[in-house]
RNA sequence: GCCGGAGUGGCGAAAUGGUAUACGCAGAGGACUUAAAAUCCUUCGGCCGCAAGGUCAUGCGGGUUCGAGUCCCGCCUCCGGCACCA
């Protein structure tokens, strides 16, 4: 039984001084300001960013970490490849919770907000984050707003930001709109009642303009997570088809009405207009309130589309809410049949999507059919399918007919079968007869900005009695927040009382005026930050295009993936806008995407495993972690932990193991320091350390953090036992040891720090050249080969590494243990896998 | 419903079509200690066997291959996104 050296050695610290060791080198990396980059004279350009936070009330936990840690993981070994990234880092510091703070404690939202930058400035300081400080940015602060406010007015002047009425969120107690994510269960989340729709005047950026560049860029973005992409292409929702136009009939005869205006519907299956038996509207379509102008239930008609107006989203577009429907008494003319179809109003169809109008075709289409049988309408069936019942009519259908089947009954396409060439040739026939045309449409909308809120970036316009809206002209930016405001949550905006900041004069004809009282979507804020830490001081511009062209885009963006859709897109749409502006030469912000998965923890709240949040009572505080372990036993485990970019259970206990592995390294070093070995020249430690240079290399190449801390566990286990077992030179520990510090460092920077300046190096651990490895080094003379017969394993044998394949099949073929399982069968053959196996292939 | 992703020991997990379970946690046994903590050593998928060894096992059922956790086909379960989008 083997003693160890610990158990008679007093003078070796078995745990190491993590809170002292850990302050020293923060101390020195800030008062050094290692991490600043000179944007205009650094030679080689690498920019990395992580998503900048939100400053919550709420001390990051644990699970927030993962995101920082991982970047600066990547931050350390990029700058020892010689690279230095630009690392910089900013605050995302306008928001709700801001306001509601306010509301609850009369806190302003200002100091609120600074006070959690203070505090989360200092967490990412002890996890011993490195971030260029000198370019750190704060979207609440005027000095960023007005570039907000500069952007708006540059888009508004090229007419990408409009204004229009649209339907929004309305809380009749509040008195106020809320954002889609303030209604729960389509109530109001401050006082439970029941949200409205509600038409009001609201600015929008014309993102569907951009909707083709968007879903073509993704295409060329190689370095996003596929995952990703794909929810981008879905939520813009490219859906091709064909638009075709509707005459109103006189009364239910065929004849058309010569006065009334068509109704043109939107559909990707142009094909099926034969079986079209009725149309369907929104009851919001414009067009709805004309047709039933002369219906004797007018006014009970119109009380119903209110009705439907009133809604709540989330119950008319939710799975299982009942469809219903008006008939309007008026007849539409199938323009391929020429016979009278009756219109409908209905809640199935939603105003916002297509033209607002379908034409229904039961037969084929689930919803039409539901809605056809409710309301016995007529089913026509186009395409018959096999085995069709000679005789029977559409009204037996069970489910519709949706890709198969032979058309009948339908001129001139009796034959056509279901499928891309029959929809061409309806659209080229639409064409001629000039009732239709190709038509593509897209399931995102455009990006509404108005918030009727306090705590974000006031819209920069102003309303003239005479010359109604009109934009603050850019000498005058940046219209500033007022601070002196009352916070009462009882009603709208707060800013609509500030009469100093409502009543102005019109920049066109010095006339009395209003402010816009609404403020920015805060997605606007995220949707360029990027530009900005470029030209982080600059009070002259948005941003250096010079600089940009230089620095961005942004070479590494790493950020979770619960923004997949909305932020991302919005900087793609932005970068655009921007590119189109002359400003950037190029249209993709982020080259490389990395979305790191969220930590999970058991929930006593629920019982069950969740993502760790304050909500759900979760959360591991950093803050006591770091006390007791250290931020590197944090960083270690969070690495440790398993695939950066999937999911992950945090364990309580399982965080000591990263705390003993540290412990290990730091007993190595104190005995090298105290007591260096002297042992036999051995080449396996030497090969050991090559092999994990190149393993741990190509493990950081492809974040898998992971499995490269556990190479780096199994060469300290190794490094411990040659020492224990002196079976290694002092040169090949030493060497080992200096290796294992280089590799280990982005992950446990500051004890790889301290043990590397007790080894008497002059320069920072931070700027050493990542080792090296030599391939030659690692291989052996002798190997082990596996022997298979029959590709079941039988044997392993020792051989020389450059044996060729008839020396090995003699040798594998001399094992007794073979030759048994061969049971005196014929060889059929041998397959070699050179270095790893050999399989002897019997005859049966 | 549509589109993705994932199912491997008691647990977190590893594995370019080539030795399944590396690394770590927990457990068991031991050393050191008056004792505990810490540290160190050994052991640790199931079944059969004193052992050597055999055999089964990567959600389930098939297939391709000398060889499948990995590739193909068909299912099951869980997670995520979208969802009355015509």
């Amino acid at each position: 039984m083997r003693r160890t050296d610990e158990a008679t050695n007093p003078t070796i610290q078995l745990h190491y001084d993590h809170k002292s060791i850990e302050k020293k080198w923060q101390d020195r990396w800030e008062k050094q300001r290692t991490a600043e980059v000179d944007l205009r004279h650094s030679q080689r350009k690498y920019y990395m960013l992580m998503m900048f936070p939100y400053p919550s009330g709420d001390r990051l936990h644990v699970g927030h970490g993962r995101n920082y840690i991982l970047g600066d993981a990547l931050y350390r070994y990029l700058r020892m490849h010689g690279k230095r990234a630009l690392n910089p880092m900013g605050w995302d510091a306008f928001g709700l919770p801001a306001e509601n703070a306010a509301i609850a404690r009369g806190v302003h939202p200002t100091p609120w907000t600074f006070g959690n930058i203070k505090v989360m400035k200092e967490q990412f300081r002890r996890w011993g984050i490195l971030y260029d400080w000198s370019k750190e940015i704060a979207s609440c602060t005027p000095e960023y707003y007005r570039w907000n406010q500069w952007l708006f007015l540059k888009m508004l002047e090229k007419g990408i930001a409009y204004k229009k009425r649209a339907p929004v969120n309305w809380c009749p107690s509040c008195n106020t709109v809320l954002a889609n994510e303030q209604v729960v269960d389509g109530a109001c989340e401050r006082c439970g009642t029941a949200v409205v729709q509600r038409d009001l005047e609201q600015w929008f950026f014309r993102i569907t303009d951009y909707a083709d560049r968007l879903l073509a860029g993704l295409d060329g973005l190689d370095g996003w997570p596929e995952k990703v992409k794909l929810m981008q292409r879905n939520w813009i929702g490219r859906s091709e088809g064909a638009e075709i136009d509707f005459a109103i009939a006189k009364g239910d005869t065929r004849e058309a009405d010569p006065v009334e205006a068509k109704i043109t519907v939107f559909t990707t299956r142009p094909d099926t207009l034969h079986g079209a038996t009725f149309l369907v509207l929104a009851p919001e379509n414009p067009r709805a309130i004309e047709l039933i102008a002369e219906h004797p239930e007018r006014a009970a008609l119109e009380d119903w589309i209110d009705k439907v107006r009133n809604t709540p989203r989330i119950e008319r577009e939710g799975d299982s809410s009942a469809k219903e429907g008006r008939p309007t008494g008026r007849y539409a003319i199938n323009p391929a049949t020429g016979a009278p179809i009756p219109i409908w109003l209905a809640n199935y169809v939603l105003p916002g999507y297509g033209t607002g109008a379908i034409m229904a075709v039961p037969a084929h289409d689930a919803r039409d059919l539901a809605f056809a049988r409710q309301e016995k309408l007529p089913i026509r069936l186009v395409y018959v399918p096999e085995n069709w019942p000679v005789g029977s009519s559409g009204d037996s259908l069970e489910e519709p007919v949706l890709d198969q089947g032979v058309m009948r009954d339908a001129p001139p396409f009796d034959g056509a079968e279901a499928g891309p060439e029959t929809i061409q040739r309806f659209i080229a026939w639409f064409e001629e007869m000039g009732v239709g045309r190709a038509k593509v449409s897209y399931r995102l909308r455009d990006w509404l900005i108005s918030r009727q809120r306090y705590w974000g970036t006031p819209i920069p316009i102003v309303y003239c009695e005479e010359h109604g809206a009109q934009p603050v002209p850019e000498k005058d930016l940046p219209v500033v927040l007022p601070v002196d405001v009352e916070f009462t949550g009882r009603e709208g905006n707060p800013l609509g009382r500030v009469a100093s900041f409502v009543e102005t004069t019109c920049p066109k004809c010095g006339g009395p005026a209003r402010r816009e009282t609404d403020t920015m979507d805060t997605f606007v804020d995220s949707s360029w930050y990027y530009l900005r830490f470029l030209s982080a001081h600059d009070s002259t511009k948005i941003f250096d295009p010079a600089i940009a062209a230089k620095w961005a885009p942004v070479d590494q963006y790493i950020g979770g993936i619960e923004h997949a859709i909305l932020h991302l897109l919005y900087a793609r749409f932005v970068c655009r806008v921007l590119h189109d502006f002359g400003m950037v030469p190029f249209e993709e912000p982020f080259t490389n995407l990395f979305n790191q998965g969220m930590i999970t923890r058991f929930s006593e709240k629920s019982g069950r495993i969740e993502k760790m949040s304050k909500s759900r009572g979760n959360t591991v505080s950093p803050d006591d972690l770091i006390e007791q372990m250290g931020a590197d036993t944090e960083r270690v485990y969070t690495l440790f932990i398993g695939p950066p970019d999937k999911e992950a259970e945090w364990s309580d206990e399982a965080v000591s193991g990263a705390h003993r592995f540290l412990s290990r390294v730091w007993r190595i070093g104190q005995r090298l320091n105290e007591a260096p070995p002297i042992g036999p020249a051995d080449g396996e430690l030497e090969r050991q350390r090559h092999a994990t240079i190149q393993r741990v290399t190509q493990c950081m190449e492809r974040f898998a953090y992971n499995t490269a801390v556990a190479a780096l566990m199994e060469l300290t286990n190794a490094l411990t036992r040659a020492l224990e077992e002196k079976t290694a030179s002092r040169f090949a520990c030493e060497a080992a040891f200096d290796s294992l510090l280089q590799l280990l460092h982005p992950m446990a920077p500051h004890l790889t720090e301290e043990l590397w300046e007790q080894r008497d190096h002059i320069e920072s651990l931070l700027d050493t050249s990542w080792p090296e490895y030599d391939e030659a080094k690692i291989r052996r003379a002798r190997i082990e080969l596996v022997v298979q017969v029959d590709g079941k394993l039988r044997d392993r044998i020792e051989i020389d590494a450059d044996a060729d394949e008839r020396q090995v099949r003699a040798a594998a073929l001399a094992s007794e243990k073979v030759q048994e399982h061969m049971g005196g069968r014929e060889l059929a053959k041998a397959v070699v896998v050179p270095g790893r196996l050999i399989n002897l292939v019997t005859r049966r």
